[in-house]
DNA sequence: GATGATTTGTACGTATGTATA
DNA sequence: ATATACATACGTACAAATCAT
């Protein structure tokens, strides 16, 4: 009965649904539930150990959060796009967090922008030491500050809600080398500027690289929506 | 028991959890449910001749969409937000379709065009006569046009949910003539830009335009968020 | 194409938590 | 501060629709 991690069930306070709209939204984000994968509501609802009655409302919100989908009588499942579907979204990311990069160029705090230094700097050792695990993790780190140094909450959640539902689909961004030194010679362009409150380099310089980081992605894009699809339930 | 457009439940099939989700969308975007109004689960189940179940969902829904906050425990009001929140909103709101102007400029179809050109006649005709209601409601479409003008679905989505989210705070927009002078102004440049593929110049004149828009409407706002503020239910 | 099995959709009841006197 | 009233949170039961055979 209890599966795994349950004991979390001490459960400071109620709020089920929302708890499992989280914890479904971060298994989609880590990629342990696959694009196309089917969410069966009682499995879910077993994998929880609650009722089919949280699960309905998180995959309800999940699915305005663009993370599941939620065909009418027909379940729901994980989110998936077609290659099309991501360059789109990757051209709305990249609109949002070069308009954020604008802003935080005007309004990062120095907090902020002691954080930003160190996290390229780690980048670079990264990039020396050829490990892009380590690497990727920096990347998505510095972004996220950038896009919090905006310093507007509607700019910044928009901008995370985006960088979330592509999360499932960029697993592969860093497999060579010369993607991360690329990378990292774009991250030196945009932080500069950024730490010299140059707006207009800051907002060209993001534009550009996240083009590059599309076409990057887009490139390593397989299979994805494969029509005919597995119909593999997660566990 | 057959509320005045219950007939409309003629909806032979489900889905009725989405259906009163977008009913109180519509009811919270058109005005007649105010910022900071109680949500009563039971009330609405009886308002729409549904259980409390459907009710539910839907409030979740729109909690995430922004329209609706879900306090734990403790019920759901009509999104409110303070001047400060509304600000925020306008400036992502500016950053969205200044972006989305930009695509348009390069990607919008010849009716695209035509029908721009139309409603900045009608636009104009609306100014003359000195109708301010008219010409909000071809404020608004206009807007809608260049908007899906890009033709990204994503950020279509992600702009006009923002004008929804705002659309409860704007409906004293255009009082005075001296405003819809302006808007008229405004929007002649950023036709123009569009209709000849500049780029550059549309982006400057949307940006500029959202943010007269943001002023104006900032200083038409009154008490919103008030804290101690009525209890009444909608009905 | 019809029928049974499975899954989703809605209703309702009870427990729990919050607000008020 | 305690008790009472009331609204929400979750679970369970049943109805309806889809899918597989």
């Amino acid at each position: 009965m209890n599966s795994s991690e349950t004991l979390k069930t001490t459960r400071s306070r109620g709020g089920l649904a929302d708890e499992i709209c989280r914890k479904i939204a971060d298994e989609i984000v880590l990629g342990n539930f696959a694009p196309s994968t089917r969410l069966d509501e009682v499995s879910l609802a077993e994998r929880f150990n609650v009722s089919r009655t949280p699960v309905r409302e998180a995959l309800k919100q999940l699915s305005i959060m663009g993370l599941v989908e939620y065909r009418l009588n027909r379940g729901s499942v994980v989110a998936a796009m077609t290659p099309e579907q991501l360059d789109q979204m990757f051209e709305a990311i990249g609109e949002m967090e070069a308009a954020c990069a604008r802003h935080a160029a005007l309004r990062m705090t120095e907090d902020d922008r002691t954080r930003l230094r160190e996290l390229h700097v780690l980048g670079r050792l990264a990039v020396q030491d050829g490990d892009m695990n380590r690497y990727d993790v920096l990347n998505l780190e510095l972004h996220t500050t950038i896009i919090q140094g905006c310093h507007n909450p509607v700019l910044i959640e928009m901008a995370t809600s985006l960088r979330h539902r592509i999360s499932p689909f960029r697993r592969t961004q860093f497999r060579n080398m010369e993607r991360m030194g690329e990378s990292f010679a774009e991250h030196s362009v945009i932080v500069e500027a950024i730490l010299s409150h140059d707006v207009i380099t800051t907002y060209r310089a993001m534009r550009t690289h996240l083009l590059s980081a599309r076409s990057a992605t887009s490139r390593a894009a397989p299979v994805w929506n494969n029509p005919a699809a597995d119909n593999s339930t997660y566990k």
